[in-house]
DNA sequence: GCTTGACCTGTGTCTTAGACGCAGGTGTAA
DNA sequence: TTACACCTGCGTCTAAGACACAGGTCAAGC
């Protein structure tokens, strides 16, 4: 399989399949006649890992990490559960700072709602974000 | 005022006004003698608005915009009201996808905890990932 | 055989919003 | 004068691919 053909098997972008050539995530073996990368079943089955792990938002190097002990032939499970855990964390994370920009942003709409435009003199380019926000952080 | 003394008036770091000069968003004037740069009263007014805008997680892009609109002398709020939606819009897909990812690791944790630790094999790389994952697409 | 055009390839560069490193300048105390 | 802390501008690096580009490949048509 060439390039192009594994990304749309695993449905993702020939892009993403060269990257992961590029940084040595997955080797293929080369044609010695044109230069093209050719994969086979054991690196498909490889990408496969690697999009799965992608999807639970495992950083490439975690995932480095992962295939480097498993290519040692040992077990990689304790070393993903607690990359799982620290995702679940990170997660977490993310869901309560978007959740405050969300309340951020609500408040600065409706409070918005009833002010007028203006023009920006020297000492204040736009009052809503001058006003506003300095409201929000005070509270 | 110098680049360490503003970022620390305003509660910023030194790399941050760095950067904010370095693409002109602000723009120091230039002491002569040791080439340092220096920052007056309007120019830390305009970083106040940035940071302020950057709190709503405008991009600095969409901040550019809306500073380039102001120094024309119109009124930007049109387009600050236009970007904030836009933001609250994105924010709310962050959020969603935070909430499945939380999911989809939850469920990975608690099925996971029930399983034992395998040694690697050619076809299974770690059955904990291409096991479930596969469920939870499938699903 | 030749050409056209569609598609494919590898490689290099670009993206965000700063963080970090570094060589050298500045300022103050001894 | 020297020591040392701090400060400066500038260059490079980050994550995970996306995009651009020059050139190669392949089938259809002449």
């Amino acid at each position: 399989m060439r390039v192009t053909e594994l990304a749309n098997t695993m449905n993702t972008t020939p892009d993403t399949v060269r990257y992961y050539t590029r940084i040595g995530l997955i080797v293929p073996t080369k044609s010695p006649e044109n230069g093209y990368k050719f994969y086979n079943k054991v690196v498909q089955q490889r990408l496969h890992f690697i999009l799965n792990a992608r999807q639970l938002d495992f950083s490439v190097e975690e995932i480095r990490e992962i295939l480097t002990e498993a290519d040692k032939g040992h077990t990689a499970c304790p070393l993903v559960r607690e990359i799982v855990e620290y995702r679940l964390a990170e997660t977490e994370k993310q869901f309560q700072s978007a959740l405050l920009l969300r309340d951020k942003l609500k408040s600065a709409i409706s409070d918005w709602k009833k002010k007028p435009d203006k023009v920006p003199t020297g000492h204040m380019l736009c009052h809503l974000i001058q006003g506003e926000t300095h409201k929000i952080n005070e509270s």
